[in-house]
DNA sequence: ACTCGATGAAACACTTGCGTTTCATCGAGT
DNA sequence: ACTCGATGAAACGCAAGTGTTTCATCGAGT
């Protein structure tokens, strides 16, 4: 029975953990569902199945509960893409972008009004669903600097990663029509390549 | 006394319209402070110096009111813009986007969530807000055409008026900053005008 | 001056949510 | 088997919002 207790250094904790992180995903879809001013602590509460009374011994209050299952959606790092061209490269995060373009832009708009008036908020928005994916794309250019794919760094890559994600966002709210990949395949070869190649 | 009477053909409807119009902008203001979820009637009321009674007579409940506001935030007509050349057009419309990107973002914020799911709210934020400003960047476009400033209307035109828009509306919750005219030159130069010019 | 419909202020009953507290129960370590 | 800290269920007081209703007042048309 060492060799059980061996795995788990710390008494409870590790149990925590997993329920934890149940707690905060079933927040992530009531915040989805919901929009952020309108989430319930109680919503959360039946989601996760399991009582308000905990919920508010593990984080102090609603702003905290999102803040973390922001963060802790964090972590999950998409698999890194290496196609061997640029284009391969931005075509197959494209399509990622529209396997996940329901829920993400369901997230998003569910905060973003919230985070211009919540600087914490902001800030896990921020760190843990953009600049991971801003740095990620901008892998992408290095990477074809260096295989002289591209000459440069080009001025225009500065905004690619803003544009892609931004049009991912507000792209079904615009005209009420969800993100596709050919739509996002045609953004690719008529603007950004031409952009890129031609700065 | 009769000329007096003569500017009003009809009794009190034009008092009632000019009354319509505060209060419909009181909304607008109360709705990008307060986001659509958190909107209150008491908020309102408050806003436009009318009592609650009166919001419910002119309209049936929230949601009436709210698209009624948007939808009269639309007739606002931007002058027109002709400055001779396509980047010159483009700069114009962008620090005119520019200047009102803290209100604009903010309502838009406000709404993003709650067109998802309201089909109303969504024609309403369509028609008036982004079919109106589509149209007017496309005709930039056809105008360069016309001057032969473009050999043909490039394909990256499809994508330039949802471009600015997002990139306006989702910028200051990306990074916290907002717009200022020389990003937006910029962008103007490194990322839109490549793209038109090499498609 | 008078009338009458429209208005504002305020209270209404009802619902919902927050954040707290109580208490019975459960389950892991001894 | 026993203990004790953590949990779930349920109720709490409090605050806020909805949509309605009442009533006093105001102001435009006669």
């Amino acid at each position: 029975m060492a060799a059980d207790e061996a795995a788990t250094p710390v008494k409870r904790p590790r149990v925590t953990a997993e329920r934890e992180r149940e707690v905060l995903a079933a927040t992530l879809q009531a915040l989805s569902d919901t929009g952020y001013e309108a989430l319930s602590m109680e919503d959360v509460a039946a989601r996760a199945h399991c009582s308000k009374a905990t919920l508010y011994r593990l984080w102090h209050n609603k702003a905290g509960l999102v803040s973390a299952a922001i963060r802790s959606s964090g972590p999950v790092r998409p698999a890194e893409v290496d196609t061997g061209s640029l284009r391969g490269d931005l075509i197959t995060v494209a399509e990622r972008l529209a396997q996940h373009a329901t829920e993400d832009s369901r997230l998003y708009a569910a905060l973003s009004h919230a985070i211009l008036t919540d600087d914490e908020l902001a800030s896990a928005v921020q760190t843990a669903l953009f600049r991971p994916d801003t740095e990620h794309v901008m892998r992408f250019i290095d990477r074809a600097v260096e295989r002289g794919e591209l000459t440069h760094r080009p001025a225009a890559a500065d905004f690619l990663p803003q544009t892609m994600r931004s049009l991912a966002m507000s792209r079904p709210a615009l005209d009420g029509t969800l993100l596709d990949s050919d739509y996002l395949a045609r953004f690719i070869d008529d603007w950004v390549m031409p952009a890129l190649l031609h700065t």
